[in-house]
DNA sequence: CAGCTTATGTTAATCTTATAACAAGGCTTG
DNA sequence: CAAGCCTTGTTATAAGATTAACATAAGCTG
């Protein structure tokens, strides 16, 4: 009984997903059989009732009495995520950032696969980065023609992201995730991951802790 | 009359800031002088309501029939985010991420200066980044006691985050700005941002989008 | 300079999210 | 194997956030 549809899930048990997703990896890796919402929520640092809440939202995977099979509730959240299957990622912009995540050894975990990558810098074409060779820009279009693309990851400056964006709906990429700072213009999934503004909402918070 | 203290701001009000800091920043340096919350709402794609809403939590920027004054409103956002004195900031595992890091050339916009870089592997030990030479793990207590460092960013493995962040604490760090996928044992202000589990949440709306 | 236009500050209503409470149901233990 | 003990699923309550509405005040125009 997964994900009745009709249903529409709240977006902030969206983004505890993975955080649920990782700890019950993490027991799952060490034996650990079964669990109960509390013990669960005090690892993660939520509270018993929500974590509750967020799962019967798609399902009921629990026991009465007992708590949580962990393999079982592991493999519906991965379900749920979309891990069964495999997605290819592209990267365009591989500069400090694009490097970064192009290195990451960590996607395979999730079943990601890199397919591609871009930029511009003729000093960077050519080189090859976990396996992958780096392509000019220009040969995206073509790329995205031959191959079915999930995943478009934007790293470029703010200036031209945009134009990537275009070319990667253009092309079939099913969702982007994007690093520049710049509203996008596009109908497809985006996932922001702002890392200015997360600093500067420390940033804030360190300042009004001083106050007091 | 700049947040008056008594009165709690809304987490997600403070998470909006730093987008109204970017936006105001790009319509003062275009030399834009004033701006209604209706069109700024619409660039950064939030609404009206929401934009005064947020603002009216700290004062009164605005004026009847006008609108707001940008490098006024943008010099108080500033101040609440306290953009207006600098912060020095260390960063503690030097690999992909942390190397991204510190190349990232527009901490200084945000008036963040990079004061030591750690890392343990004998390889990166003594490379320079951005002016900055990589240091021993190990000198970091006798440098936090030598120094006043106002953020640690942790970007080594997840298993040495906590420990690095006990170091940091206990040396008087005054905020963690986290990229280990791991929950914190500390009294300090924690920003965390993990890019495996956004990644994940977008995988999820990828697939949800098929399903239609 | 008076009336009109416009966009604010603020209050009210709606919608969303989180916390709390509890009845129902299965394990466990003696 | 039956009584009790847990822990779930679910419903109810409270808290929080967003959207909508509107009276108010400042600029602008003729
Ligand atoms: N590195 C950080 O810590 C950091 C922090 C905050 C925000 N960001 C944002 O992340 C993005 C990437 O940051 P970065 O530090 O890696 O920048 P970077 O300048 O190191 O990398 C950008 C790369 O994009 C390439 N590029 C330029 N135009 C291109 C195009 N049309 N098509 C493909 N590639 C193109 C460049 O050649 C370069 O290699 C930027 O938008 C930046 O604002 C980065
Ligand atoms: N790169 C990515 O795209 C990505 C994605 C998701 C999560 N992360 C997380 O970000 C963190 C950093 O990722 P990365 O790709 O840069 O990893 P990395 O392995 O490239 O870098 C880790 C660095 O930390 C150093 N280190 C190890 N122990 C240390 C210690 N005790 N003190 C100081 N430094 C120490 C290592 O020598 C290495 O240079 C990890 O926790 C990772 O899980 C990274």
């Amino acid at each position: 009984m997964l994900d009745e549809s009709g249903s529409k899930i709240s977006p902030r048990t969206i983004s505890r997903l993975p955080v649920y997703w990782r700890y019950l990896k993490e027991l799952d890796d060490f034996g650990i059989e079964r669990i109960s919402s509390r013990e669960l929520a005090g690892r993660i640092g939520s509270t018993p009732s929500q974590l509750r809440q967020d799962l019967n939202q798609f399902g009921h995977f629990g026991q009465h009495g007992y708590g949580y099979p962990v393999e079982e509730l592991l493999s519906s959240i991965s379900q749920i995520l979309g891990l069964n299957r495999t997605r290819k990622m592209i990267i365009v912009g591989m500069g400090n950032l694009g490097m970064a995540i192009a290195s990451y050894e960590n996607f395979g975990r999730r079943n990601i696969k890199l397919a591609a990558l871009f930029d511009v810098d003729p000093e960077r074409i050519g080189t090859v980065v976990s396996d992958v060779q780096i392509q000019h820009a220009d040969e995206m279009p073509k790329f995205l023609e031959e191959n079915q693309i999930d995943i478009g990851c934007v790293s470029t400056p703010p200036e031209v992201a945009q134009e990537a964006v275009t070319t990667m709906e253009h092309g079939g990429v099913l969702g982007i995730w994007n690093f520049a700072p710049v509203k996008l213009q596009t109908k497809l999934p985006v996932e922001h991951l702002h890392l200015g503004d997360s600093l500067l909402e420390l940033l804030y918070r360190i300042g009004r802790r001083e106050d007091k």
